[in-house]
DNA sequence: ATAAAAATTTAGGGCAGTCTAAAAATTTTT
DNA sequence: AAAAATTTTTAGACTGCCCTAAATTTTTAT
C-alpha cells in the first residue's frame, strides 16, 4: 500500500507531465504540493526507490509505467467521487474538488467500483474531465480552447483547464455552464476578447482570460 | 481541527465506556487500537492537554462534554457512511464497517448533512444500532438479548451487540436478519442454547453465544 | 568561457505517532 | 501488611513527512 502523500506526489507528477513539456521539476511540484524543494527532492528519492518514478538527480522527473498505473487510479476515484458529490449530492462544481481530495485516498477498489456502476458508468467529471478506466487508461479527447475557435463557428462548452471555485463561480455567473451552445460573434483584435451568443439568446463578453481556459468542440 | 488518529481515540473511548461501568483503562484502550500501553498513555496526555478527556495518571479516563461531542459526531459519520455503502451501494453488513472507518474521517460537516438527506435521515445503521443527531445526541434505545427473552415470546431482531463479519456472515447463513420475527419455543437448560420460530415457519437452533449478542425488541 | 543566478540536493532537525525497556504506581495474594 | 503480580507511565528511539540552512549542480548572462 502506499501513502496519502506518495499517491498525491503521483497524482500531481502526471498532472504536471500532461501539462508540460519534458521532465516535470523539483520547484514545480514543491509549489503544487505547498511544500519546499528539499521535502520534493526526500520524496523523489523514496518514490524512485519503489520505482514508482525515473529519476536522476537534476534531471526532473517521469512516472514509471506503474506509477502511472497508480497515478491513473487515484485520479479515477477522484473524478467518481466528484460525479457522486456532484448529481447525488447536489453540489456545485465549485465545490466538489476539496472534498474529493480527501475521498479519493479510501483504499476500497470494490468500492470505486460499486460507486461507478451506482452512477451508470460516467464518461466525464463535473468539469468535463475525463474518467480514466478500471485498467488505468486515460481517454483522450481533442477539444478546443474557446480561444482559438473562429468567428461564425457554434461551439459546445465542453470543459474547463482552470478549475478553481473563483473561475467556475464566474462561469456559473455569467450562465457558461458544460453543454451550453455558443456562436462566436467577434474577436476584439485589441485585447483578444470575445462576444459569443449563448444558446441562441443573450449575448455575452468573454475575456481572452476566461476563453483560454474554457473546453469546446 | 483533529487528526484521524485523535478522533479514533475518542470513538474508542466512548465505546468502551458505553460497554463497561467506570473509567477506562489504558489497557483496553490499547487492545482496542491495536497499540501498546506506552503509546496510549502518550495520546491521553495529548488528549487530556487539548480537554477532550478527564484524566488523572494510573486513574482511568472519561470523555468531557466536548470530547463526547466529537466523539458522536465522528460516530455519526461512520454510521450514515454504511447506511450508504449498504442501501445504495449494495455492500453486505459484514462488508461496511471496515470502509466506514476510513469514509468517518473525511472532514466536511456539509458532505455528511447532505449525504444524510440523499439517504432519507435514516434513524439506524445496517447493524440496527441508532445514528446519533447533527447536535451529537445519542438516540436511547432498549432492547433484549435474546438470551433474555421468554419461553413462548415472539420478538423482532433489532441489532446485533457483535460486529465481527464473521458472527454477521453466520447471521445471514442461518437466516437471521435484522428485522425478522423470531418466537422463542425452548431454552435447553444445560447449554442455554434456544430453539426459535423464524418468521412462523423454519425452527432453527441458536447457542447461548449467539443469542446473548442478537438484540430483539 | 566564466561569473552570477537559479535550481536542486544534502545535512541536520522537528513533530506526530509508534515502539521496547525500564521505572513507578496500583492491585492482588498470601 | 508485606510481597508478588499487574498496570501504567516514563525514557529513549524510530519512521514518515516536513522544515531551514548550506552545499552542489545546472542554467543564464555577460
Amino acid at each position: 500500500m502506499h501513502s496519502f502523500t506518495e499517491e498525491n506526489y503521483l497524482k500531481t507528477i502526471y498532472y504536471l507531465a500532461a501539462r508540460q513539456e519534458g521532465e516535470v521539476t523539483t520547484n514545480s511540484l514543491a509549489e503544487m504540493t505547498a511544500t519546499k524543494a528539499a521535502s520534493v527532492s526526500d520524496m523523489l528519492r523514496k518514490l524512485a526507490e519503489k520505482q514508482l518514478i525515473h529519476y536522476k538527480k537534476y534531471q526532473g522527473v517521469r512516472l514509471t509505467a506503474e506509477g502511472e498505473r497508480l497515478a491513473l487510479k487515484v485520479i479515477r476515484r477522484h473524478r467518481i467521487w466528484e460525479v457522486f458529490l456532484a448529481e447525488k449530492l447536489g453540489f456545485g462544481w465549485d465545490e466538489v474538488h476539496e472534498m474529493a481530495e480527501e475521498l479519493e485516498h479510501i483504499r476500497s477498489e470494490e468500492l470505486v467500483e460499486k460507486l461507478d456502476a451506482f452512477l451508470g458508468y460516467p464518461q466525464f467529471d463535473p468539469h468535463g474531465d475525463p474518467i480514466p478506466s478500471p485498467a488505468g487508461q486515460m481517454p483522450a479527447v481533442e477539444y478546443s480552447k474557446l480561444s482559438e475557435v473562429g468567428v461564425g463557428t457554434e461551439v459546445q462548452v465542453m470543459g474547463v483547464l482552470e478549475h478553481s471555485p473563483e473561475f467556475l463561480q464566474h462561469l456559473d455567473k455569467t450562465g457558461l455552464n458544460l453543454g451550453c451552445r455558443v456562436r462566436v460573434q467577434d474577436i476584439n483584435t485589441f485585447d483578444k476578447s470575445v462576444s459569443v451568443q449563448i444558446n441562441q439568446e443573450k449575448t455575452l463578453f468573454v475575456s481572452n482570460e476566461v476563453a483560454r481556459n474554457l473546453l469546446v468542440n
